[in-house]
DNA sequence: ATTATCTATAGATCTATAGATAATGC
DNA sequence: ATTATCTATAGATCTATAGATAATGC
C-alpha cells in the first residue's frame, strides 16, 4: 500500500471517528459504531490506534483542536479590524466545523481518560478556541472600540456556548444558523434596551 | 417500613441518580455507579425503578422538569416587572440546580432512550425551561422595555447556553457564577459598544 | 404481610490481544 | 516485505432477572 493509502486510510478512521465523537460523546461511541461506519471489523482499528479508543480520541481532539486553532487565526487575520465583523467570521468558521460542546467535553468525556490527557487536551482546549476570541475582545477594548467588560475570559466561554446552541438549535429550526449568529452577535454588540 | 421511607428510600436513589446523571450523561452512568454511590447493590434499583436505567433517567429527567418548571415560575411572579432584574433572578435560580447541559441532552443522552419518551422528554424540557424564559423576553418586548430582537426563541436559548457556561467554568475559576451572571445579563441589555 | 434489600447469575456488549490472511510495493 | 485487514476469543463490565432474606408495620 502506498504511503497515501496508508494516510488516508488512518485519516478515514478519524473522520469518522470525530464525526461519532462530536455527536454522542466519548463513552456512548464504541468502537464497534466506528468500525461498523467504516464497513471494516472492530478489531481493525487496533492497527491505526494500537492503543485504542483513549488513544483514537485523544487524537481525534488534538487533531480537531489544530484545525480550530489555525482556521481561528486564518478567519480573524482576514476579516476587517473591528470586532462586530470578526465576531461573525469567526462564528461562521465554527458554524462550518463539526460541534463542540465544551460543556460535554469537560464534565462527561474528559472524566473518561487519563489524568495526563485530560491535562493536555484541556490546555489545548483553551489555547486554540477560548483565546482567539478572548483575543479579539481585549482588541477591541485596547482600541476602545469596545467598553471594558470587565472579563474578556466570560466573554469568550459566553459567545462559544451560544454558537453550541446555535448548533444545537439547527435541528429543530430551519433557519439558517449564519444567520442565528448574526444576530446575537448584533444583540451582544448594541444590547437589547431602546434607546 | 413507613410510607415516608418508601418514598424517601426512592427519593434518595432519584437525588443521587440526577447527580450523577447531570454531571457525566446517560450512557456513562452506570446502575452501579448509583447503587454504590447510595450504598446498595446494584439489583436492589430494580425494586424501585422495575424497568431499569432508562425509566430512572426519564422519572429523574422528568422530575428535574417540573422542579424547574416551578422554579421558573415562581421566580418570574416574585421578582419585578423589569427584564434585567427577571433575568438575574431566573439566572440565580438556574445557578441553584444542578447543572443541564441542554447540548448533551439533546445530542447525547436523548438518543439512548425509546421515541416515545425522547419525544416526551423533549416537549417537557421544551415547556419547563425555554418557553419561561422566551416568555420573559416576549413581555419585554410587548412593553417596549425592549426592541424587538426579532427571535425570542433564540435569546432565550442563547441565554440558557450562557448560564450552563458558567456552571462550567465554576470548575476553573473562584469567581461567584452570580457575578458573572449579573454581568453578562447587563451586556446582553447594554451591549458591548461604547456610547 | 409488605417492603427493601441481598446473592447469584444469565446474557449482552465492549475493549483488547493473538495470530492468520490478503493486498500492495519494491 | 510491509501494511491492512480478518477471525476468534479472553476478560471486563453492564443490564436485567430470579429467588432468598431481612426489616418494618399492622
Amino acid at each position: 500500500m502506498s504511503r497515501d493509502d496508508k494516510d488516508s486510510a488512518r485519516a478515514r478512521v478519524i473522520s469518522v471517528a470525530e464525526q461519532l465523537f462530536s455527536d454522542r460523546g466519548y463513552k456512548a461511541v464504541t468502537l464497534r459504531d466506528i468500525a461498523d461506519e467504516l464497513g471494516i471489523r472492530q478489531a481493525s482499528l487496533y492497527h491505526h490506534f494500537p492503543n485504542g479508543k483513549e488513544e483514537l480520541f485523544v487524537e481525534v481532539t488534538e487533531l480537531a483542536m489544530k484545525r480550530h486553532a489555525e482556521g481561528m487565526r486564518a478567519t480573524i487575520t482576514a476579516a476587517p479590524e473591528d470586532v462586530e465583523c470578526q465576531l461573525k467570521a469567526i462564528a461562521r468558521w465554527m458554524l462550518s466545523q463539526p460541534p463542540i460542546d465544551m460543556a460535554r467535553m469537560v464534565r462527561s468525556d474528559m472524566v473518561e481518560i487519563d489524568e495526563s490527557h485530560r491535562h493536555r487536551l484541556m490546555q489545548t482546549a483553551l489555547r486554540s478556541l477560548l483565546l482567539p476570541i478572548e483575543a479579539v475582545f481585549d482588541r477591541g477594548i485596547d482600541r476602545e472600540a469596545l467598553r471594558n467588560p470587565g472579563h474578556s475570559r466570560l466573554l469568550a466561554s459566553s459567545f462559544l456556548s451560544i454558537i453550541e446552541a446555535i448548533q444545537v438549535s439547527v435541528r429543530f429550526s430551519s433557519r439558517p444558523p449564519e444567520d442565528m449568529a448574526d444576530e446575537m452577535i448584533t444583540i451582544l454588540m448594541d444590547g437589547l434596551r431602546p434607546r
